[in-house]
DNA sequence: TCTGGGGTCCTAGGACCC
DNA sequence: TCTGGGGTCCTAGGACCC
């Protein structure tokens, strides 16, 4: 017999909202806002008023992650805002991630609210998934003082799912067996990975829950969605085979972003904020030694365009200046001339400076030896004439044709 | 005073090479 | 003379997630 697989993902409820209402809360305040009908979001004067978390009450109301305030309280008139605290967060998903490794080392970090636990590892140790699911969320709420839904699994991706069913304070499993029941009949939008997009897409060809994409001819599919084909549909299924990962993944890369206070035309202010972006990113760099080796700018326009342009370098650079000389370059290269909301600049495969530095020798190694080799062939021509020896590619060039 | 910021991954098209 | 094909790299944009 196989031995699936057991995989817990544990989310914090509303994260924000819930870690916001723990400061209030011990900080002597007499309302827990998770009790009211409240959002935490951006400063609408720095046309940041977007919500990133909402209370269930606010949920009930139809208020959505990441709508403007301005929408949030048309739904909801007596919507009480409270602001982001992120070093706050940051803290908290510490504590967070430190608690549940006290149990397991066995954990995946997916983002600031979110792991996921490889429970087949440890079961021998603490018995029943379920049992210990309820013990390790209450150990946490106890502790903690905020909520986590638990799902239980034979994959990440249908314990992603599990932990998405009711909220909050809750375990679910989705074990093989249970797909059918309590996955097919969610609508198409909750499958994970499935957005606005693809989503608006498969109900045009009257895909509406996610049995309905389970059970769609691949043939038909693939007319749609060409080679995301296969993946869905196993998505649909409950099919994944991604493994755990818990070695600190390398970043990729690394952005800075800002949202102007007002639409700016002015080329001196924007190369002064770009210049504090470039500094930004430079230390972000730095902080994780590491240099790029390409630089991009993004824009967005009054209109809500997004642009972006990037350029490869040929040696990869922590210098601030030459980021910014650069960003200066793409955004010149780049600008329309309407009036920018969104300034930018993202910084792409990054290499560590050790690993760097090591090439840059390696490639010393490599003009060392080819020098020698030209010296043998000068050696050879004085000796016995031009036709001695030809380089192989201007053989085959010559060859050919 | 409607629409953040930081990420990852995928795709398509063009350039270029053999 | 009539228009290969496979591979890789690079860029821009889109979609999605938290």
């Amino acid at each position: 017999m196989i031995m699936s697989n057991i995989i817990f993902h544990i989310d914090v409820n509303n994260a924000f909202l819930s870690w916001s209402a723990v400061e209030l809360l011990n900080k002597g305040s007499k309302v827990d806002i998770r009790e009211e009908c409240a959002v935490i979001a951006g400063d609408e004067t720095k046309r940041c008023g977007v919500v990133l978390a909402r209370s269930i009450e606010a949920k009930k109301k139809g208020v959505i992650t990441g709508e403007s305030l301005f929408n949030a309280r048309r739904k909801c008139s007596n919507l009480k805002v409270y602001p982001p605290n992120h070093d706050l967060y940051e803290k908290m998903s510490g504590k967070l991630f430190e608690l549940i490794s006290e149990f397991t080392s066995d954990v995946e970090i997916v983002s600031i609210d979110e792991c996921y636990v490889d429970y087949g590892k440890v079961k021998n140790l603490y018995g029943n998934e379920i049992m210990f699911a309820y013990k390790l969320k209450n150990i946490i709420k106890q502790k903690l003082g905020f909520t986590v839904n638990i799902g239980i699994a034979n994959n990440k991706l249908c314990a992603k799912m599990a932990s998405n069913f009711s909220k909050p304070d809750k375990v679910h499993t989705l074990y093989e067996d249970e797909i059918k029941d309590k996955m097919w009949i969610l609508p198409i939008d909750e499958l994970y990975g499935v957005g606005e997009k693809t989503s608006e897409k498969l109900k045009v060809i009257n895909i509406n829950t996610i049995g309905d994409l389970a059970n769609f001819k691949p043939n038909e599919l693939y007319k749609y969605f060409k080679k995301q084909t296969t993946k869905m549909i196993d998505m649909a299924n409950g099919i994944d085979n991604s493994i755990m990962k818990y070695d600190e993944v390398c970043q990729k890369g690394i952005s800075h972003s800002t949202t102007l206070e007002r639409d700016l035309i002015e080329k001196e202010e924007l190369y002064k904020i770009l210049q504090s972006i470039a500094e930004k990113i430079t230390m972000a760099l730095r902080g994780q030694n590491k240099y790029t080796y390409v630089v991009a700018v993004i824009l967005r326009d009054k209109f809500f365009n997004n642009y972006t342009h990037q350029t490869k370098l040929k040696n990869a650079t922590d210098m601030p200046d030459e980021i910014f000389q650069i960003s200066k370059r793409l955004f010149n290269e780049m600008w329309n001339l309407e009036p920018i909301r969104l300034i930018g600049i993202r910084v792409d495969q990054l290499v560590s400076k050790d690993n760097y530095q090591l090439s840059i020798f390696e490639d010393f190694k490599e003009r060392e030896k080819q020098s020698k080799l030209e010296k043998i062939i000068t050696k050879l021509k004085e000796k016995y004439g031009n036709n001695v020896i030809i380089k192989a590619s201007l053989v085959r060039r010559n060859g050919k044709k």
